[in-house]
RNA sequence: GGGCGAGUGGCGGAAUUGGUAUACGCGCGCGACUCAAAAUCGCGUUCUUCGGAUUGAGGGUUCAAGUCCCUCCUCGCCCACCA
């Protein structure tokens, strides 16, 4: 008998695999497609972890059951090769960032292919060669050609430790996401996108997309769209009114209740509105704002500070004075960098007022304590002609009676920032633009494309804020393509973000040198079926992406206005102990250290699409592992069992009816168990189901040894079907041995028959006052009359309704039988 | 503070969506094989005072609740002085 050996059967299929390409994805084929994206990964030094084994494992289950279905599926594979991780590990090793890119793709793609991934690997490529960042360039030009990428001088976060500049997105509590390092301000001209002009239709495009609610709550949150109104104040010096003090408001309903306006540090009418008996305690205050950290500064627990700047402004509805503040706790970036406050309904502006002592009016009725804020809805009160009026509707009659006298006016504010897209770093996309004393920047035209990024010899970050780049005078000085007068190249480089912003439409035409992807294999392809990938992209590259591909579809260069059809995000695989993996800690689980330890990369696809739901975040269970192993030799042994006793039974077909039927029974049933769960990425539920049917084989091999031959065939090989998903290398093995010639993987998913799942008897429960008392087998067919009968007559049940009345008599077929007694 | 989600054996988790809670697997225990160990196979494994009890706690709806409703507790993720 042959024994399981996954480091005989794995090799060779890949070696088999490679060789007939099996799983290449063939444009303009007749079969429908189905484009299975997982995200690219970064390839970084430390190879493979288990959160990208656990995607991809994913990802190729259902590229393979997909094609199992006749689709012609598209699973493809690259790499996210620039970025600082790898500049910052080349410098470390001192080699050059290309030298560290090749080595780490080397390795990953080792590793990937040990996994026995159904990836069409002719379609591969790096973000990093300039034969597809020369179409990033491309792309970012025709967003600077209609005005979506332009230059500003802007205070922008900067990481100290990398020494770049940074987007909004890159920055978490204060840190750089990525090395965690402390961010500063700096103010630098940078390249922006105009990513808020696609704000609403980032919100809005959600609704036809099959995303997870709570990725789509969480970019709809991101981008943080709210209705409200800009209100004019002024100076009550001002006696022209030629100088406003425009504040933002989502609480138009309360303007009778502002009693004082406060003013961002950063805000320009600062120092000109400041009389100047105050001007040095504003001049300290706003100093000592500008030192502090934006860790400092978001703190919602410190306590508020803020000081006077000796002016006055008009409530417009109430004629009231009201003093004009500086404070830090209102953000320079939002809004309009200036807020009125109403202590009485806002918790800031209520802790500020009493801190400071300044006048607290309630203008909306509440049940609250008089001495207290209240944020609730109600009717107005000390507010006019409004008095009455439910909250919800003063807000726009108010603005609409201030709008008459133009002092207000209807504002939607976004959270969303623009993209701030330069990096002053080497490991990037130059960017393609040309400086001209004359013409200002320019684009490099298209025939120069790519603008290659030049060797260097030192690549390491400066302090001074420069990119690298900069230090390459042959490279930086060229001529205008406008005038052809003397001219500097830019010098930053693009984000790791822009090459990923649209590599799922670089798959469906990997290697055109003439456009980025030609357009009939565009619209062949069409929209990502289905995008695997981590929650931990949901406010990054997710959003990023959605946003240049609404931009391409604006400009007719692609053929569906979103990217991704259906996202889902699958959970991350902590350590054991239940934290999260990391290499300081020492807990990193490596899956090519189990692949090698004799398990094999089919056992440990098993054990991790088996260890829990696809979005749950879990514990990696070391042993888990074994556990499917041993499913795999099970079933490898129940085969090989087949296989032997069908060669000495030769000539005499036995067929046991009752057994025959049992075996279809059971495989049908699995079949349909794997099938639903598959179609709803119920990984786990699909292994289990598999595991009890080869349980329940087992018990029927026991009762006729292999004798209905027939059955054991067929149950046999739907058995090896359905795992085929799972463990590729497996299945194609036993599947062969079965005696198949064409792989396992091109064959038709195998099809239940709802009469063969069926059976002939029932068990139901028999409860007495919903408590479980006994059970009962009857025909499947029985109707409720003999089902009831049969279940009063029952040996346990019978004693118990004696004597007692049934008042009531529930049956659910097949189910349960309730009697209700009195 | 806001948004989203989750609490089921020693552990990961299952439950046809209101109908027999604890499937499947891990771990553990006992047994078989073995000189022995590993591997493999078989049996057992929520608790129990053997009446019954049990899905974070308490209440409600129902013939029937892990599932629905209310109150509360705990944990996770994302955002956070966004006016």
């Amino acid at each position: 008998m042959q024994r399981y050996n996954p480091k005989d059967i794995e090799p060779k299929w890949q070696a088999a695999w490679a060789a007939s390409g099996i799983y290449k994805a063939e444009d303009f084929s007749s079969k429908p497609k189905y484009v299975m994206l997982t995200e690219f990964p970064y390839p970084s030094g430390d190879g493979l972890h288990m959160g990208h084994t656990r995607e991809y494992t994913y990802g190729d289950i259902l590229a393979r059951y997909k094609r199992m279905h006749g689709y012609n599926v598209l699973f493809p594979m690259g790499y996210d090769a620039f970025g600082l991780p790898t500049e910052n590990y080349a410098i470390k090793q001192h080699i050059t960032p290309q030298a560290a890119t090749d080595a780490n793709v080397a390795n990953f793609q080792k590793q990937l292919e040990s996994f026995g991934l159904s990836i069409d690997w002719s379609r591969s490529f790096r973000t990093t060669d300039p034969e597809y960042y020369k179409w990033t360039q491309w792309l970012f030009l025709q967003f600077f050609k209609h005005g979506l990428a332009y230059q500003k001088e802007s205070a922008i976060s900067w990481c100290p430790f990398c020494k770049t500049g940074l987007s909004n997105e890159e920055v978490v509590n204060g840190r750089h996401e990525r090395c965690d390092t402390l961010v500063e301000k700096k103010v630098l001209p940078q390249w922006m996108l105009r990513i808020t002009d696609y704000a609403d239709r980032l919100i809005d495009g959600l609704k036809d997309l099959d995303f997870p609610s709570r990725i789509a709550d969480q970019q709809i949150n991101w981008i943080g769209r709210s209705e409200g109104a800009e209100v004019k104040f002024y100076d009550v010096d001002d006696d022209d009114e030629t100088n406003p003090i425009t504040v933002y408001t989502t609480r138009a309903d309360t303007i009778y209740g502002a009693t004082f306006l406060v003013l961002a540090p950063e805000h320009p009418l600062v120092e000109q509105l400041t009389r100047s008996d105050h001007a040095g305690a504003v001049a300290t205050y706003v100093k000592a704002a500008a030192a502090k950290s934006d860790i400092e500064r978001q703190d919602t627990d410190r306590e508020k500070t803020g000081v006077f700047t000796g002016a006055y402004a008009t409530n417009p509805l109430t004629a009231e004075y009201m003093p004009v503040w500086v404070a830090d706790y209102v953000l320079a970036g939002y809004g309009t960098g200036a807020i009125m406050a109403v202590p009485a309904h806002d918790e800031r502006d209520w802790a500020f007022a009493k801190k400071y002592d300044l006048k607290i009016t309630r203008v909306i009725d509440s049940d609250t304590p008089e001495d207290s804020v209240s944020t609730g809805p109600g009717k107005l009160i000390n507010s006019g002609n409004f008095d009455g009026m439910p909250n919800v509707e003063a807000k726009t009659a108010i603005i609409n009676f201030l709008a008459e006298d133009g002092l207000a006016t209807l504002k939607t504010q976004y959270r969303l920032r623009d993209w701030i897209f330069s990096r002053q770093r080497y490991w990037g996309e130059p960017i393609p633009i040309i400086h001209c004393p004359e013409h200002g920047a320019v684009a490099v035209p298209e025939d120069q494309l790519p603008v290659v990024l030049p060797a260097v010899d030192n690549y390491e970050p400066s302090d001074d804020a420069k990119s690298p780049l900069s230090r390459v005078p042959e490279w930086v000085n060229t001529t205008c393509p406008t005038c052809g007068k003397p001219a500097q190249r830019e010098t930053d480089t693009m984000p790791n973000w822009a090459g990923s912003s649209w590599y799922y439409l670089r798959y469906f035409d990997a290697h055109n040198d003439t456009v980025f992807a030609d357009r009939k294999k565009l619209d062949y392809w069409g929209e990502v079926d289905l995008y695997m990938g981590g929650m931990e992209h949901t406010t990054l590259h997710l959003l990023y992406s959605r946003f240049w591909h609404e931009f391409f579809y604006d400009q007719g260069l692609v053929p569906t206005p979103e990217p991704y059809k259906a996202r889902r995000g699958q959970g991350i695989i902590l350590a054991a102990d239940g934290t999260k993996m990391s290499k300081s800690k020492g807990n990193v689980v490596n899956p090519s250290e189990i692949i090698d330890s004799g398990y094999g990369a089919d056992a440990m696809r098993l054990s991790i699409a088996f260890l829990a739901p696809y979005d749950q975040t879990t514990p990696w269970n070391p042993e888990g592992v074994a556990g499917t192993h041993r499913f795999l030799q099970r079933l490898w042994q129940l085969v090989q069992g087949f296989i032997e006793a069908n060669e000495k039974r030769e000539g005499e077909p036995l067929d046991d009816s009752i057994v025959q039927a049992d075996i279809l029974r059971t495989t049908h049933h699995a079949i349909k168990r794997v099938t639903t769960d598959l179609d709803t990425l119920g990984f786990n539920t699909a292994i289990s189901a598999q595991m009890e049917a080869l349980n329940q084989l087992y018990k029927l091999r026991d009762q006729d040894e292999f004798l209905s031959v027939n059955a054991w065939q067929a149950g046999l090989e739907a058995m090896v079907q359905l795992v085929a998903p799972f463990a590729p290398h497996f299945a194609e093995e036993l599947w062969q041995q079965l005696g198949h010639e064409v792989s396992v993987h091109t064959s038709a998913w195998p099809q239940y028959d709802e009469a063969n799942v069926a059976t002939d008897e029932v068990t139901l429960a028999v409860q007495i006052n919903g408590k479980l008392r006994s059970e009962i087998t009857v025909a499947a067919e029985a109707d409720e009359a003999t089902t009831v009968a049969a279940a009063q007559a029952d040996i346990k049940i019978a004693p118990l309704l004696e004597g007692k009345t049934i008042r009531k008599t529930i049956y659910v077929a097949g189910k349960i039988v309730n009697f209700v007694v009195g």
